[in-house]
DNA sequence: TGGCATGGTTACAATTCCGTGACAAGCAAT
DNA sequence: ATTGCTTGTCACGGAATTGTAACCATGCCA
């Protein structure tokens, strides 16, 4: 998943900030003052900088510049965190290309809202919004499938169930991996679990029910 | 290229305002109370005005007001600055000729987006950033929705509900964004708070109720 | 042909999800 | 103080969804 580097030279913010980045499944890159974040963000390219503003060596806005002057850093998010006060430095900072600040104190929550919102603008262009194979439409906005124009009722797994194998043409997706990704990691369950689904997949896709092929012994693959 | 007048009583917003405007190409004029506000306006005459809200002297609505009722002021478009709280309820709420608001804390690019879009509009000649789908208009301009041509009567929350709906026609929102977006990120409740004004949204749109179609085990959303 | 493994089909109970009504707190106007 | 409106929360109940198990059908091997 994406990668995000905390730059913030309180040590127990880091921390906190980290644990509640990480229990979301990102990855987190830490450092404690500017020269070091600067230096791990153009090293790591992360998928966004979460930035103090205050920080021994240099300062938030410097390191907020120089991002934005770099070739392959300027493209990098940066959330800012200021403390309440600092309104003027917020502005300075933000017109250097910071795109989202969080006032200290703050609350976790709200910070992770704005990381993840955050991330959602930036890979909105790289997702692809609808797919489609054979006469089968899946349109991830709306959330809804047509087969030859008509439109059918999927169930929430049986959609995200269709949208993996249709992620992945032609390739095979075995049990397990249809139920890390499908079904989420935690789930513990029956592995034939994805039988009685891939079932009522068939069942509502219709005369394009072989779309969903088996294959003996490994999983399933949608017909290429 | 065009002339904007941004009135706003603290510097570093203006700052940084000013800043982005600039670096898109605009002329910017700078107020920082709203007597001053309206005298620029009167005296240049600007394509649009970003007004702050609460304004020493004279607050956002009465300059709002007394553009509206001047002659030569009438036609300059308004985007307004609210905190978050009451007084994005006031001005959804009032009828009084703002073009569109931004909620502060506002992202620079978000305003900056819209800023844009009322110019868009002010060429073309076409006025009302309106969203109409199927017999619901919703006239942003006004803050009132209409059935079938009939006027309802929706509260601030509602109002935001549907204006979010009908900005994402046909997509699915899910009750996290829709937390996110109505409610703000600092919102912390109940997600099916939601489901509520859903429902009383439905209600007062009458037989247009279904419009608003639930997505079982995903969200909400407007029929395409 | 039989034995086994694998997947298809069906049924069903448990669970989840959503619509609904009710309610209390907060607030504005009176 | 009272009234009315808005808003967030909760509990209930019906309906859709889901996971599991049992039972069949089919393919593969000797």
């Amino acid at each position: 998943m994406a990668t995000i580097l905390i730059v913030e030279d309180e040590a127990d913010i880091r921390e906190l900030v980290r644990f509640h980045l990480e229990r979301e499944g990102y990855a987190v890159l830490e450092a404690a003052d500017g020269p070091d974040g600067l230096e791990k963000a153009q090293t790591h390219l992360p998928q966004c900088v979460i930035l103090d503003v205050m920080l021994p060596g240099m300062d938030g806005f410097e390191v907020c510049r120089r991002l934005a002057s770099g070739e392959t850093t300027a493209q990098i998010p940066v959330l800012l965190l200021t403390a309440r006060g600092e309104e003027v430095d917020r502005v300075v900072g933000l017109s250097l290309g910071a795109d989202d600040y969080v006032v200290k104190p703050f609350s976790v929550r709200e910070l992770m809202l704005r990381v993840k919102a955050i991330l959602r603008r930036t890979e909105q262009g790289s997702r692809a919004p609808s797919l489609s194979r054979n006469g089968i439409v899946l349109d991830g906005v709306a959330h809804c499938v047509s087969v030859d124009g008509a439109m059918i009722n999927l169930t929430a797994t049986e959609f995200r169930l269709l949208e993996d194998l249709m992620r992945h043409p032609g390739a095979v997706r075995t049990r397990e991996q249809l139920l890390n990704t499908v079904w989420g990691y935690s789930f513990e369950g029956y592995a034939r679990t994805v039988d009685t689904h891939v079932r009522r997949l068939r069942q509502k896709l219709g005369d394009k029910a072989d779309m969903v092929e088996t294959v003996r012994g490994v999983g399933y693959r949608l017909h290429a």
